[in-house]
DNA sequence: CGAAAGTTGACTAAATCGGTAGGGATTGTG
DNA sequence: CACAATCCCTACCGATTTAGTCAACTTTCG
């Protein structure tokens, strides 16, 4: 029941790729300085976005990272799914006879859902509202 | 994002102990023979749901457990908090000011909501239901 | 008293988490 | 072509958590 760092860095970082333009490309080293991530684990989470099509690359010198696919098409959740395997709550110890096994999986089910809801251009959105809102304030 | 077995097991004994008429006295033993848990950690775990007002034991021969307070009264929020410390999703990698943040509020927000508005009361009437059902179609 | 039951604290094997490290593959630049 | 920059792949590692186990102690009933 705990978002692993893993996960947490995997939407920051494309959550920082969405903020530059389409056809820019971002570094690994940008993007984990950006956003105070390890470069090295960074990697490893970058490819496995790139594995689950959601991010592309180029290699060589001035090579680096762009989304592979509109923001809006990617969900918390395909993120999630990438970088942990599967999005579940249980772990198969109840027997699917028992009342908890269902309750469980509707448990699940929502919780997946509203993961699936909220996608990456949804958080950038929100970070331009927040932004305006701070700068009306100010 | 995963909940553990001593969450499981603590859920699956509190309701084997509210399908008990309140005033018998349950034998860890028996809890753990039914459910199918290891005794020795089902022991610790009730142990956890004692300190937590949610069961009570009287010790020494012809002793055991009950619950120690009405079964709409304990919550699914309130078990997992009891044996898990804090029922959470972040870890405060994400820093507040970050967009992401407030979506991790909100969604452990709905979560735990959901958790705290199943009841164990909840799981019994739900199982009464199913089984009536099963008679029905046999 | 003695047996049955709950209580407690310490211990452990295995898995997971959060990284690191080394080296190889690829590509722009001089 | 050489070289540097960058991505890619595999292996490893220390700390923490999980899922139990064990031994010893206390309490209570008969």
């Amino acid at each position: 029941m705990k978002i692993t760092a893993r996960a947490d860095y995997a939407i920051l970082a494309i959550f920082e790729l969405a903020l530059h333009p389409a056809t820019t490309r971002v570094q690994a080293r940008e993007l984990a300085g950006s956003q105070e991530i390890p470069l090295r684990f960074l990697e490893q989470i970058l490819i496995q976005l790139k594995k689950a099509g959601m991010v592309e690359s180029v290699r060589g010198a001035a090579g680096g990272y762009s989304l592979a696919c509109p923001a809006r098409e990617i969900s918390l959740a395909r993120i999630l799914e990438a970088v942990e395997g599967d999005v579940t709550l249980l772990d198969s110890r109840v027997k699917p006879s028992c009342v908890l096994y269902k309750v469980w999986q509707e448990i699940e089910r929502e919780f997946v859902e509203k993961l699936g809801s909220i996608s990456i251009e949804d958080l950038v959105r929100r970070k331009i509202r927040d932004d305006r809102v701070l700068v009306y304030h100010i």
